[in-house]
DNA sequence: GTCTATATAATGATAGAC
DNA sequence: GTCTATCATTATATAGAC
């Protein structure tokens, strides 16, 4: 198995792809076209399909890991760094209006072809979650955090599916507000219990 | 093309394999399978996938609308209707923690595939929002009615696909409490608006 | 309306030369 | 590591007999 610069250009044109056009819906041709190689040199860095999905989803753990360690960084209080999460809705939102979210779309596809990967995928969905469930602690909200990050985890996921059916702009932008008052709100409750 | 018992046979199966499946997923040798025909005598009632998928949408359309009657005429107030529709995510929950929602994953696999009859299956969540504006209209929220409905339509949303990629019953079922909360809360303010 | 072929194209996957 | 050639399988779709 290759691990050279061919290999990376392979997992990044199917993770473009699977993303725009759906795990199934993609064919070894698709890829090797994107990548400018032919499809039998393909089966030497991959075996199967479900090896390039692997490896896509491990890509997309890796760079989800380094997206939560950033926004740990650069964002001051919990309040923010969560916010940084809502506002992919509007960041991202040149492909969601297209092609919905890349963690919740792959999680429903590879659910529908009950794919051995699917736990896997749901894992991104994990490290979001418990990301969202460490700022929530750190607003002070021990007791609920893990509630309170599945709650932002499904607002925004029907908001991404939503937005992304109605291809409505606005729309996003109106609920990412909601969601940033909520915030504010919930924040406010903790200082007052303090 | 036939207008028999067949056909309807034939678009039953395909509704419910395109559900469990995915549309791309699915064969005409899965329908055919399903419904105990040839795939020649298949293409007597269907030229193309795309004819059986505008029937499939065309008939989860109609059910739709029948459903929203049925929910119009049985609840007692508009409350009560509204919570017709959150509690769905319960009573289809055996096939919902599998297969998510029937609505949205076919939006967002038709919007993957850029498929002409994208916009056909986004109506069937139309009929949703605009039954749901009606409820909250009759709830004396004439004014935010819509953006209420939008409310409510994407978090049931994403509360199916984090239920489903999480497979967690006892989330759903919090969430489904805390959407009936939020909605006796709201009610509550347009009675004291009142 | 239903069936058995059959045509045609695409797919996942392999073998072997360079 | 990369290529061409090839195979087996599956898919959509058609033709024509009953």
């Amino acid at each position: 198995m290759g691990h050279g610069a061919t290999r990376k250009q392979i997992v990044a044109a199917a993770d473009d792809l699977f993303y725009r056009q759906g795990f199934d819906h993609t064919s070894f041709a698709d890829i090797a076209k994107a990548v400018n190689i032919s499809r039998g040199n393909f089966y030497h860095h991959f075996k199967t399909k479900d090896d390039i999905l692997d490896a896509v989803i491990r890509n997309r753990l890796d760079r989800t890991e380094h997206m939560l360690v950033d926004w740990e960084t650069s964002g001051a209080t919990p309040k923010d760094r969560i916010k940084s999460y809502i506002k992919i809705l509007l960041t991202n939102w040149s492909l969601i209006k297209d092609y919905g979210c890349p963690v919740g779309t792959l999680c429903t596809e590879l659910a529908k072809l009950n794919h051995t990967s699917r736990a896997e995928a749901n894992k991104v969905f994990t490290l979001f979650r418990v990301w969202l469930r460490n700022q929530f602690t750190q607003l002070g909200h021990m007791q609920e955090a893990d509630v309170l990050a599945l709650h932002v985890l499904s607002w925004s996921q029907g908001v991404a599916t939503l937005g992304n059916a109605f291809d409505d702009y606005n729309y996003v932008k109106r609920e990412v507000e909601k969601m940033c008052d909520w915030l504010d709100a919930l924040s406010v409750k903790a200082e007052k219990a303090q």
